[in-house]
DNA sequence: ACCAGATGTTGCAGATTTGTGACATCTGAC
DNA sequence: GTCAGATGTCACAAATCTGCAACATCTGGT
């Protein structure tokens, strides 16, 4: 669970309080005391969570979340926003703004491990770069190969991203409309019945290593990967 | 946990944003911004919950709920009201008026998903995908699994849903009525005589653990599932 | 033992859901 | 512009589910 960890606030004091913390919990903290210098650190490299200050001085707090939501390549970072009891109003805006939680100062090192942890678990799984391996399935998404057995599969990329979805997402039923969100994107508008085409060419490819079994039917509900 | 759930508020920015969260935590969202839509929608079809801002133009919240709790059909939809941090008068007369559980505005994400899902395992059990198991009897509603002691058993939707919900509401005899209700889903005309045949079904395919009679007739009233 | 009502069991036709191949369209590379 | 690969949609076949009715069996009361 160790991730990068985008830390923006102005106050020193508490920027290195949370970085302190962030370490101890095994993560890796990157500090930003403003909008700008945010958004330079992430043009670097992508941080796994942001955890953002909602009152930086000129406001721009929420400039920086809707930058973050406005570029396709920063769209699905989680972002945590930090804010003072009084700021109710805030609060409402910053959800709606896309930050994914929110936590009220003064708060503790507990308490803002238990949400980063949930907000990871929440966002992360087919976001990682790890490679997942199940019943003799891999897929490298780094590498973006995948091996059946050791025996090289040939994926289009819309089968890579559905079998990629269904190994890190492994032993439950997932609905078509699901599968459509989570592979396809939100708000994309394709018939339901076109997730069965591309099962059906993923299970296709699958069968050189008698893999295709693990893509799994459930009839009336939707498809689930399983290892047996 | 797919639940079809009600949102009855007035400001479209919370509306939405509720919508939002709900949509991420995969529930199915439908909105109304009166009184008048929200029962009308609720004619229509039954959700599932129905979170309910009690600051209605017209105060007409109240309203709603005391309509939802006087209609034998809409009787047992939880309602979870959504209450500004100063009207503190009205929690109480909201949980008088019948109102599971209330959140005050503004509220987190984590926090709504918290007490839905705990509403949902209080008033209906069998919306939650948590495991349940009973004498070695074991659903798995996320995976769609069935298993008796250890052996997998196949079951086709309508028992698999006819056996989740007697298991989650386990040692009561539920009439044929109550079945269909819960398991079919109201507006629906079916034989009563059907659920017979259901259970038959649902026995036939425990026959293999000798688990079939856990599923017992009480003569004149209906059926009941006991861990025997 | 007999009866009436309740429940168990079965086969089936119609409805629904899914698998599959074919085809039209789209996209980006060259 | 052309081409190859990728993608979405459709139509038809195959699989399966469902509700029902008909008949069999059971139960409790008399």
């Amino acid at each position: 669970m160790a991730a990068t960890i985008l830390v923006v606030e102005d106050e020193p004091a508490i920027q290195e309080l949370i970085a302190y913390n962030l370490r101890q919990a095994g993560h890796q903290p990157l500090c930003a005391d403003s909008a700008e210098q945010a958004l330079r650190l992430v043009s670097n490299a992508l941080p796994d969570l942001v955890l953002l200050d909602w009152m930086l001085p000129g406001a721009s707090g929420i400039e920086v979340a809707r930058r973050l939501r406005g570029d396709k390549r920063t769209r699905s970072i989680p972002i945590i926003m930090l804010t003072a009891r009084s700021e109710e109003q805030d609060k409402l805006q910053g959800l709606e703004t896309g930050a994914d939680d929110y936590i009220t100062k003064p708060f503790s090192p507990r308490e803002l491990n238990a949400r980063i942890k949930a907000v990871l678990r929440r966002r992360a799984p087919q976001m990682t770069d790890d490679v997942v391996e199940i019943g003799g399935l891999r897929v490298d998404p780094a590498g973006h190969r995948v091996t059946g057995n050791g025996e090289k599969i040939d994926l289009g990329p819309t089968e890579f991203r559905l079998l990629h979805f269904l190994l890190t997402h492994p032993e439950r039923v997932h609905s078509r409309a699901q599968l459509l969100d989570n592979v396809w994107g939100d708000h994309v508008f394709v018939e339901e019945r076109t997730v069965d085409v591309h099962i059906r060419r993923l299970r296709k490819a699958l069968e050189a290593g008698n893999l295709d079994q693990m893509i799994q039917t459930v009839r009336g509900t939707g498809y689930r990967l399983s290892a047996s």
